[in-house]
DNA sequence: ACAAAAGTGTTGAGAGTACACCCATGC
DNA sequence: GCATGGGTGTACTCTCAACACTTTTGT
């Protein structure tokens, strides 16, 4: 930061723009929604928005979220920011990323309606997407990918209680590779980050203990290798 | 991306500061340039400037590397973007900040010139910095170390040929932690990652075999995973 | 010859991986 | 009673960590 005058350069448009993720039926999907306006008019894309001069990333992010899920308390990252000059065909426009983690129990909110403009799609097969999105999503997937195979984060696209074999079946769909049941939950209860709850699965067969997220252990998590 | 119309919102301006490391007698060091004008004049500060509506961000990175260093070919890698509202006393200024990684054998350019505005510091005890540029020194730091960790990154920092010490020793003063001689030797040797030369560092005491980084590795060394 | 840094192997502990059978429930 | 998913233990391999002495040079 050199020289400054803020009158002497022309500025971009800065938005923000947000993965957000969530597992439906054991599948990961991110939502999209509709753009109404030129260019890539009725294509999809992430939801996003102009930065406001008085907030922080953090806060438009949490904004764009709130706004199309309704929910708040959720896992939320900077992703990186992408500034090609030629992302928006009108203009420099600048965008941050985001991505999100929404947790199953709590996505029945806003985007479950079909109001068409706004919709779940498989994280793996979106629809074509307008600007970089689709860049913007494989890095997101990316990452997600990576920080799964070092901490615990499967957790934020659970429910508040859920089986081993749905987080092992969250790990593997992610990952997108197999793991042995055995070594799972050895590792995952010597990791010492689950509460056993006193509540059953039931429904179907034999039913599957439920287990609980240790909270104190979140931060810890984040920053911890799990799985090689 | 919803509604679009680059006119009806207010626009931030937009910068990048890289924090330039480079190691100086075995300590890390980090570029500073100081500043002319108000707020914070005479204070020191990372390089770094407006972004241009034609250029991309790394583009805008890369400029302000060679700005200050002359040189260009060196590890460049976005850090984060930092855009509290009040980072800037004046305005709203987002910054999208860049580590760069400069060997100790190309260092010696415009840097060293005792231009008085533009210094090498050690990078665990800066002077005061101006802005947040401390918190994005920490955070850069605190990214180097954990890249470190668990890649053969240190080699960008290292000149062209280097001994096994040189490298063990820039890994021990940056992870702030000493590691066995023998142990570090065999993983980094195992690692295939080094061509032996024919060439030793003279003077002293024993010569010291010279080693060069595989050129064909630095793809995936930046990957892979180094040390636990 | 001695001071100083270079160079070199082995052992024990812990973690990761592979692998197969019994258990509880719904129908 | 049988089909379905839930739940459990052991042996082998490999990687990591701890540890001390010999070699080569300059003075």
């Amino acid at each position: 930061m050199a020289a400054f005058d803020p009158h002497k350069y022309e500025r971009p448009s800065v938005t923000v723009d947000v993965v957000i993720f969530g597992l439906i039926e054991g599948t990961l999907h991110v939502l999209l929604i509709q753009r109404g306006l030129e260019p890539f008019a009725s294509m999809w894309a992430l939801p996003g928005g102009f930065v406001r001069l008085d907030e922080s990333l953090e806060q438009a992010a949490l904004r764009e979220l709130v706004e199309e899920t309704g929910v708040k308390d959720v896992y939320l990252e900077q992703l990186y920011t992408f500034g090609d000059p030629q992302r928006d065909p009108r203009t420099r426009v600048i965008t941050v990323a985001y991505f999100a983690l929404v947790a199953a129990d709590r996505l029945r909110l806003r985007a479950d309606t079909d109001a068409a403009e706004v919709r779940w799609f498989p994280a793996y097969e979106p629809p074509p997407l307008a600007f970089d999105h689709q860049k913007i999503l494989d890095y997101a997937i990316t990452r997600l990918r990576y920080k799964l195979e070092y901490t615990a984060l499967a957790f934020e696209l659970l429910p508040q209680e859920f089986t081993l074999t749905e987080l092992q079946q969250a790990y593997e769909h992610i990952l997108n590779e197999e793991l042995d049941k055995r070594n799972f939950r050895r590792k995952v209860l010597q990791a010492d980050i689950l509460d056993k709850t006193e509540n059953y699965r039931e429904g179907g067969h034999r039913p599957a203990r439920l287990y609980s997220f240790r909270q104190d252990a979140v931060a810890e998590v984040k920053a911890r290798r799990l799985f090689p």
